[in-house]
DNA sequence: GGAATCTATTTGATCGATCAAATAGTTTCT
DNA sequence: AGAAACTATTTGATCGATCAAATAGATTCC
């Protein structure tokens, strides 16, 4: 097998030097267009590619953004993040761009290997998803400078005007709002939340917009939508057990929305009455089952990550602070809905 | 920010050559004890990290391997090549290896991309997944001699004894042989199978480990077989359709396998007698639902992958073509039982 | 004692690309 | 016509590491 070639045998056989070689590559405006034809012709013909490691060598950056892949969690809901990875990688190609795996057993574990990444050029920047309140991780990024963007609000102090960093996020909020409106709009009045306890700033986010709807509504008082909420940690079965405590407390509903996908599949095996159940995530196991489910619309989140890291703040705040720029992009999610064709376990064939 | 500390910050430091630090990080059995020790605590000091770009232009290897993130099928068999992905970053880690994701639209788009990760000196081998029969990448990076493993056996001539590459596939036989012996050590004789149309080497092998199982056993004709199984697409509804026809066709059964989980889950779903269903994957769905599946332990594939790829082969079987070594590993998978404790959708709470 | 051998470390060259500055070649302006 | 300003292209240096070969220092052998 020959050796690959090289800029300077392109150079040689275009009969122009390495340089113009690698403007043609970069900066093809300032080549004469017949030069320019001339290079690309002896690119093609010699089947030239450039040496990644060469160029990031000398330019100091990648072309290649870090993301962590987090542990498979319930593997449910977990598969959201799955399913942004694969938009992301999409994303990431058409614009030039590679991702890069790296796992951490902690976020101090995390840091180390988000440090090792960068030092040693193996990415221009990093894409964070699972953030939390107080997350170490963006504060050590935010003072060493590096670039990046989360996938998830900064929940904390001022979040949307003043943020420490940039962010994509899905509106939770808009997400329920609209799930709890088509509810209503297809004559549901009673309808059930099943979500989860309030350190969550996600969860937190949803139960308000199915909170802001119901009362919008001015049918149900205070007491009803007190009785029509059930607190739980997130899990099948819990939302097995959720749904039972609804129907044991307020009788007859007219549909339930959940926090995620894992609790309305709980939810829908204690529903003998068929009430419309709706979750959030629109993950496999929703579609499988014929479960409404608000879509993240993964793809938008990506792009929006890609163009906020690649984009005039390049990653970071802390640089262009005149910039009119948004600093964050607030996805609208998209309520899928679904017939549960799946479910008629009594009937037999 | 200060620049990065390199080799010769160390070495001036250390009061040593940059040659001997990096025979610290490369060799360092060649490097007196106390020298060792006093460069060590300069890198430490320091917080040097090698630059993995320029190490990897002189030493011309990525320590990086490419995957292919294959587009989303249905979701719920696609997790186990999420998982697959999961494990494989994990195990890469502990080796010092990186992971590396793309995306291709086609089998063609697809080696042009493995050619520009090989040219481009981006990675050292490939993790190939979802071969089949005839795949045009096998046959590309062979010709090209290019590392890779399959996560998969060449299914076609000679798989076992000559293989034309590297491979580690889960033993699908033995898989649905020990579920089929479970079964029947349960007290089942009539075990039902809904599987994959034959082109399916997978599907072939994974229905000959039940029909091996029930012969051995004696107690069914080869025309109780036949009326046994149901061979379909994959798919939920396509799983509910198949279960529906084995009833009817069978009456009483004993027990249900399935080439997938999707299948299970909607075999799941007209069994209103119960039948104990195992599916095939182990898929968060599977636990969710309470399903017994075959575990292909994706972490054994993972390091089985590794170890062809960094081990005597590097990738390559044309290297050393009389090595003892094994070209390929099976894995044996894990049968799983569970309880469908999540089913009862007819009882009220 | 001096050549031969081995060990530990150093020096110069190199991987393949791009940057920064220098050089031709053109056009514009006075 | 000749200086100034631009355009297109080339040359030398450099990114940070490792390879290959050279050097010094210690040991062994006859």
């Amino acid at each position: 097998m020959a050796a690959l070639p090289t800029v300077t045998d392109v150079a040689l056989a275009a009969g122009v030097s390495r340089q113009t070689v690698s403007n043609v590559m970069n900066s093809p405006g300032i080549v004469r267009a017949d030069t320019r034809e001339r290079v690309e012709a002896a690119i093609a013909q010699l089947g030239y590619r450039p040496h990644a490691s060469a160029r990031r060598l000398r330019t100091r950056r990648s072309s290649t953004i870090g993301i962590r892949l987090d542990p498979m969690i319930d593997g449910i809901s977990g598969s959201v993040l799955d399913r942004f990875l694969h938009a992301l990688t999409e994303q990431a190609d058409k614009r030039g761009l590679r991702v890069l795996l790296f796992t951490a057993t902690s976020p101090e574990d995390e840091i180390t290997q988000l440090q090792r990444l960068n030092d040693g050029a193996d990415v221009d920047g990093f894409v964070l998803t699972s953030t939390f309140a107080g997350d170490p991780r963006t504060k050590w990024l935010i003072e060493n400078g590096i670039s990046f963007v989360t996938f998830g609000r900064p929940w904390g102090s001022n979040d949307m005007d003043d943020p420490q960093h940039l962010w994509v996020d899905v509106d939770g909020w808009a997400g329920l709002h609209q799930a709890t409106r088509a509810a209503q709009e297809a004559g549901a009045r009673r309808v059930g939340y099943i979500g989860w306890p309030s350190p969550s700033g996600t969860g937190e986010d949803r139960r308000r917009g199915w909170r802001d709807a119901m009362l919008e509504r001015g049918d149900v008082s205070e007491d009803d939508l007190a009785a029509l909420e059930v607190v739980t940690v997130d899990g099948v079965a819990e939302g097995t057990a959720a749904m039972q405590q609804l129907r044991r407390t307020v009788g007859i509903l007219d549909a339930v929305l959940c926090a995620s996908d894992s609790l309305a599949l709980g939810a829908m095996i204690a529903n003998p009455d068929r009430v419309p159940v709706t979750g959030y995530d629109n993950t496999p196991i929703a579609a499988a089952i014929g479960l409404s489910s608000v879509d993240q619309s993964v793809e938008e989140v990506a792009a929006g990550v890609l163009d906020l890291l690649t984009g005039e703040f390049n990653g970071r705040v802390h640089g262009s602070p005149e910039s009119l720029e948004p600093r964050h992009r607030m996805v609208k999610p998209r309520l899928v809905l679904r017939e549960f064709a799946a479910i008629p376990m009594d009937e037999s064939a």
